[in-house]
DNA sequence: GCCAACGTTGGC
DNA sequence: GCCAACGTTGGC
């Protein structure tokens, strides 16, 4: 099993959203490296930080994981979608999403300056300066301790 | 709203 | 293949 992290802004989809749908698909990644590590490297199983970005503050709101593998993200084709992709040819999938199930809300948002201080957590990606990418690898030491912060076992 | 950091694009 | 210009991300 791996770990992610995965940011969402909570003005356009937060982990209270999450928590009322269930689980929800996860489309218009536009990035080749997040889009490698969904393809490539998700299984259904893998357990996710759900981090709200854009928020006050950052930090990872919860805890989601993996409940279908990549699949083609239709929403490139389409016109109307705000995740368009006027260069995607039709019929060769190249955005790909993958379907993400609700598992916690964390007590209390563990912020990024929180992150950033714990040096248990130092070479984290997301504590790193001018880190933007979206779908981001964690250890499982890392993870763990983020969940311990936020008062969870795990 | 600002702007630094980053990824992508395109001229050469 | 370099790199300047551009658009986007995301903390602040």
């Amino acid at each position: 099993m791996r770990y992610w992290l995965m940011k969402s802004e909570p003005d356009v989809y937060s982990i209270d959203d999450l928590a009322r749908d269930g689980s929800t698909i996860w489309e218009g990644v536009r990035n080749y490296q997040a889009r490698n590590f969904m393809r490539d490297d998700m299984q259904v199983g893998d357990r996710v930080l759900f981090y709200h970005s854009n928020a006050a503050p950052p930090g990872v709101a919860g805890v989601a994981t993996i409940h279908r593998t990549a699949y083609p993200d239709d929403t490139a084709w389409d016109p109307k979608n705000h995740y368009f992709d006027e260069t995607c040819p039709p019929g060769e999938p190249r955005w790909l999403r993958v379907d993400v199930a609700f598992e916690a809300k964390l007590p209390a948002v563990v912020a990024l300056d929180a992150l950033k201080a714990n040096p248990a957590l130092d070479g984290m990606l997301v504590t790193k300066r001018g880190q933007r990418l979206s779908v981001q690898p964690v250890s499982e030491a890392h993870f763990a301790e983020v969940l311990r912060m936020a008062g969870l076992a795990g």
